[in-house]
RNA sequence: GGGCCUAUAGCUCAGUUGGUUAGAGCGCACCCCUGAUAAGGGUGAGGUCACUAGUUCGAAUCUAGUUAGGCCCA
């Protein structure tokens, strides 16, 4: 007899198929989403909640996303997900970063493929072209990832308007004056005439002129040693002779044991571990250490300079190392960025005698009108001359050129654009802001933050480049004086406005300025431009203020500063830092309230992914393999603070907890078939103990994510769906689900357990797993919303400690102690399944109540024929059933007897016959 | 070389202010079910808490150092 048609069994058409086919499903629900304008529908669903801002770092467009921006932006959409759940109104504005060097060399590079020198408004067209054609893509990807946002009109730094707003920006700078020009080293090729970027520097192999120096010490400061002693010099080492006429420092390791070596009459003062390969290498034959000194005592004596009539002074640098030359650092702040760092640090002017086209400037005195090349000659016969030059030779080396013409590049300083760090007290009101305002994730992220920015130093913000947004700033044509005036800096945003940076490069200062403008300072009434761009972090530093205020797209309007920001752990030097200064120099407060970092993505022994190594994941791929719910299962499962691993294995394993939690959501709602929330129903026993389980599941999960621990909040939504659920909830109301009569309030009191856990359940995955919360909720019972993501879990009280759930809690130690003690009673017995056996069971007086309170259905709670329950010092016997098995419940009762149906003789209990309405 | 971070079961992770026998899930082994079935249930094995030294009655936890890895800087 098949009482199946009898039974009410999950329909397996009702639920979601078991099969999740996520590469295939997921596209069907985001279209479905497109349609529905999911991103519009929430934002004014919630108008008049409050506004959750997290404020997006712009990804780079110069190709396709990968592991890395593709982990972010689903760290991002967990928050951004798991604050509409908790009822906020959540804008988003994806963002896009589009200046700078690596597009303008990828497009370089196909113009030189093709022989093509480009004009500067030619490349920054195609650049604009090649940057365009990545948003797009990088766009597309994204919403494959599942990502919300506004899709239709994110945020590109290259946007006509907001490369205005940035100029804009640099404006508010200007009059606050947090802006000053002044000399900085940068690479410089003298054949080329032109700044380089190091990523334009190859380095060859070359022999130079390596000379040993000596310079004479003028005052001893406080070292006794050194004022006994007649005849002091510190001795350097140079590469570089033509760097010595623009010396003006001699760098100590303040750590280092500096000796002064006696040599005829002379005494030099060199690094100790250095004093016997100097000697070696120089050739004195007989020298003796008369005494030694720590470094950090070096600071302040003076030396002279050993051609010209100036002092050289003893500084301290912790770069200063005892691998070669003396010990002792020439320091010339003009000709190197340590040196001009020291430099800055001590007060030093930054002194360049070399001219743009490599020749020395009347700065270098007698050497005025030389090639810096043939200093190695003039300026070291000028030292031999003067009995300063210890020793000279050639060394071979490697020396960094310009990738373009192969030819030799130098340090050279130039004038450019700074940002007063200290100006107004910024960095001390950003240290407070660090201190007091900001919430760091994880803590550590503090320090480091902070470390960052009481040591960094001004900031340079002009690049000598073609591809980013044209510094807004008119020289008198003649007189070369820079006008900052906030006037001619707004006649540039408003054409930059109407017709992008580009302009600024096609048009004329005469068709920018209002009509008969006059330089404020000098009176002249022609101009010519700055050439400079600005540093793509300026424009990115910007970002908040362009976006967030609205001026750009009133669409974007939200309130500053940001709620959230949420990058990789690098962004500390780079955009929470230059982000921090802008906001700060502009509205005085920082412009996040929270800072989230992440690690970064490794393969999966912890090892960076390279095209070399063969273990890059494309999360693209990963979406078409496993599906984009896979993936961010996968996201959500790692350890995002420290650095996180990612390769085939862990997706599977993603995947095979995506379809633990999948199954338990696709049996609870496959018994919901027949089932109206709306119906008044009574709930009670452990369907009221398991709606309450997912109450506390809920708070716990609202708080972890809260705190952006995502990974604690699908653990916690997995443990629950294995162990309370699935073990437990689900077994033990199968009997009840599939053969009491359909309507009866035994059924009906799981079935609405069921739906509560189950709407409990999908809300809380869908920050997660958005795809499948709404696959689930699209076919859940009764009056829903157009999506999954409008429904909301508000605060949820959670009692644990009620009476019922003691009862249940002492249920399950015991049940879990008994089927512990069932396995070894089973291994030496004929009966293996649970269900044909009866167990006897002494527990103590206080345990015994809780179990009876269950009363007979404690057989089915345990999976049993039977159990009996007495007093005792816990004890448990079994034994076989004897008792008949009902047909349709399969149970053995001791109320199973034979009964007619359908004319047929069959055994039933007497709640199947009931059920069958015999 | 400097600043910051990380190291716990085969894997991904928990381990609160130092305090019983260091936990979870996955995987694995064995068993059960076959009305969640390319599912489900039960039991179990599995760890020198990177290493070394120290503080302590007691250390995964605190201190110092070492090793390996990461980010940033030099």
């Amino acid at each position: 007899m098949d009482f199946k048609p009898t039974l009410n069994l999950p329909d397996p058409d009702f639920t979601i198929p078991m099969k999740a086919d996520l590469s295939q499903r997921e596209p069907g629900i985001q279209t479905r989403w497109d349609e529905i304008g999911i991103y519009g529908l929430l934002l004014e669903r919630r108008k008049d909640a409050s506004s959750f801002v997290l404020h997006d770092g712009p990804p780079y467009t110069n190709g396709p996303i990968h592991m890395g921006t593709g982990f972010n932006k689903i760290l991002k959409d967990f928050v951004l997900k798991s604050r509409l759940l908790m009822g906020h109104r959540v804008p988003y504005v994806p963002g896009y970063d589009n200046h700078g060097l690596p597009i303008e060399q990828a497009v370089m590079k196909k113009f030189s493929d093709q022989k093509i020198t480009p004009t500067t408004v030619q490349l920054r067209k195609a650049c604009r072209e090649h940057a365009k054609v990545y948003v797009d893509l990088q766009t597309e990807q994204f919403r494959r990832l599942g990502i919300f946002g506004l899709w239709d009109k994110p945020y590109t730094t290259m946007d006509f308007r907001f490369e205005a707003e940035i100029i804009r920006v640099f404006k508010r700078l200007v009059e606050l004056g947090y802006v000053y020009r002044g000399l900085r080293p940068t690479l410089w090729s003298p054949t080329a005439q032109t700044a380089l970027a190091d990523t334009e520097i190859v380095y060859q192999d070359v022999t130079s002129k390596a000379i040993t120096v000596r310079f004479a010490l003028r005052d001893a400061k406080g070292v006794p040693l050194l004022s006994r002693l007649q005849n002091v010099y510190a001795l350097i080492w140079t590469t570089t002779p033509w760097t010595i006429p623009a010396n003006l420092a001699l760098a100590f390791h303040p750590d280092n044991d500096y000796d002064v070596v006696k040599v005829g009459d002379d005494h030099y003062i060199l690094v100790h571990q250095l004093v016997d390969s100097v000697a070696q290498r120089v050739g004195w034959s007989h020298y003796e250490t008369v005494g030694s000194f720590k470094g950090v005592e070096a600071e302040g004596l003076t030396f002279r300079h050993p051609i010209f009539d100036r002092d050289s002074v003893g500084v301290l640098a912790d770069y200063v190392t005892t691998e070669d030359g003396t010990g002792v650092v020439h320091t010339a702040p003009g000709h190197g960025r340590d040196d001009f760092y020291t430099g800055l640090k001590y007060g030093l002017p930054v002194l360049c005698p070399v001219d743009e086209r490599g020749y020395l400037t009347a700065e270098a005195g007698e050497f005025v009108g030389v090639y810096y090349k043939k200093c190695d000659s003039i300026v070291v016969d000028r030292l031999a001359e003067l009995g300063h030059l210890v020793f000279s030779e050639d060394y071979p080396h490697s020396y960094p050129h310009a990738e373009r013409d192969n030819q030799p590049v130098i340090f050279r300083a130039t004038e450019q654009w700074f940002i007063h760090i200290d100006h107004n007290n910024l960095r001390e009101r950003m240290l407070e802001m660090i201190d007091q305002k900001v919430q760091w994730h994880p803590k550590s992220a503090e320090g480091r933050f902070r470390s960052m920015i009481s040591g960094r130093p001004d900031w340079c913000i002009s690049r000598q480049r073609p591809w980013g947004v044209g510094i807004p700033v008119f020289y008198g044509a003649d007189s070369r004086v820079p006008n900052l005036d906030p006037v001619a800096i707004e006649a540039v945003a408003r054409l930059v406005e109407q017709e992008g940076s580009d302009a600024w490069y096609e048009r004329e200062p005469g068709d920018i300025l209002p009509k008969g403008y006059a330089h404020p300072q000098t009176g002249e009434t022609s101009f010519v431009k700055e050439t400079d761009v600005f540093d793509v972090w300026f424009d990115s530093g910007s970002t908040s203020l362009c976006v967030l205020e609205g001026n750009v797209e009133p669409e974007w309007k939200e309130h500053w500063p940001a709620d959230t920001y949420l990058e990789g752990s690098d962004q500390h030097r780079g955009w929470f830092n230059v982000s921090m200064i802008l906001g700060m120099a502009i509205h005085g407060d920082a412009p996040y309230g929270a800072v989230v970092t992440h690690g970064f993505v490794n393969d999966e022994k912890g090892q960076k992914m390279s095209k070399r190594l063969g273990n890059v994941v494309d999360p693209v791929e990963v979406c078409s393999k496993y599906g984009a719910d896979i993936l961010r299962y996968w996201a959500a499962s790692v350890d995002y603070e420290d650095d996180v691993p990612c390769g085939d294995h862990l997706l599977q394993v993603a995947g095979e907890g995506y379809r633990r939690i999948r199954n338990s959501l696709r049996f609870l709602l496959g018994n919901l078939y027949d089932f109206d929330p709306n119906d008044k129903v009574e709930v009670a026993g452990i369907d009221q103990w398991i709606v309450e389980k997912a109450d506390c599941l809920a708070e716990v999960c609202l708080e972890h994510y809260r705190d952006y621990r995502f990974k604690e909040a699908l653990t916690a939504v997995h443990n629950f769906c294995v162990n309370e659920v699935s073990a437990f909830y689900l077994d033990a109301i199968k009997d009840r689900m599939y053969c009491d009569g359909a309507d009866w309030p035994s059924r009906r009191s799981a079935q609405r357990a069921c739906w509560s856990v189950l709407r409990t359940l999908t809300l809380l995955i869908c920050p997660i797993l958005p795809h499948t919360a709404e696959e689930v909720y699209s076919r859940m019972p009764g009056t829903k919303e157009a999506t999954v993501l409008l429904e909301s879990l508000g605060p949820v009280e959670c009692v644990m400690d009620s009476h019922l759930h003691r009862q249940v809690e002492k249920m399950l130690e015991v049940r879990s102690w008994v089927f512990s003690e069932f396995e070894t009673w089973k291994s030496s017995s004929q009966v293996r399944d649970s269900q044909d056996v009866v167990c006897q069971l002494a527990v103590s007086q206080d345990e015994a109540p809780a179990l009876l309170s269950f009363g007979g259905d404690l057989a089915l709670l345990f999976k049993m024929a039977g159990v009996e329950v007495t007093v005792g010092s816990r004890s448990v016997e079994f034994r076989a059933a004897t008792w008949d098995k009902c047909e349709r419940s399969r149970l053995r009762r001791p109320d199973v007897a034979k009964t007619r149906f359908s004319g047929e003789e069959v055994f039933l209990t007497d709640r199947d016959r009931r059920a069958l309405s015999l």
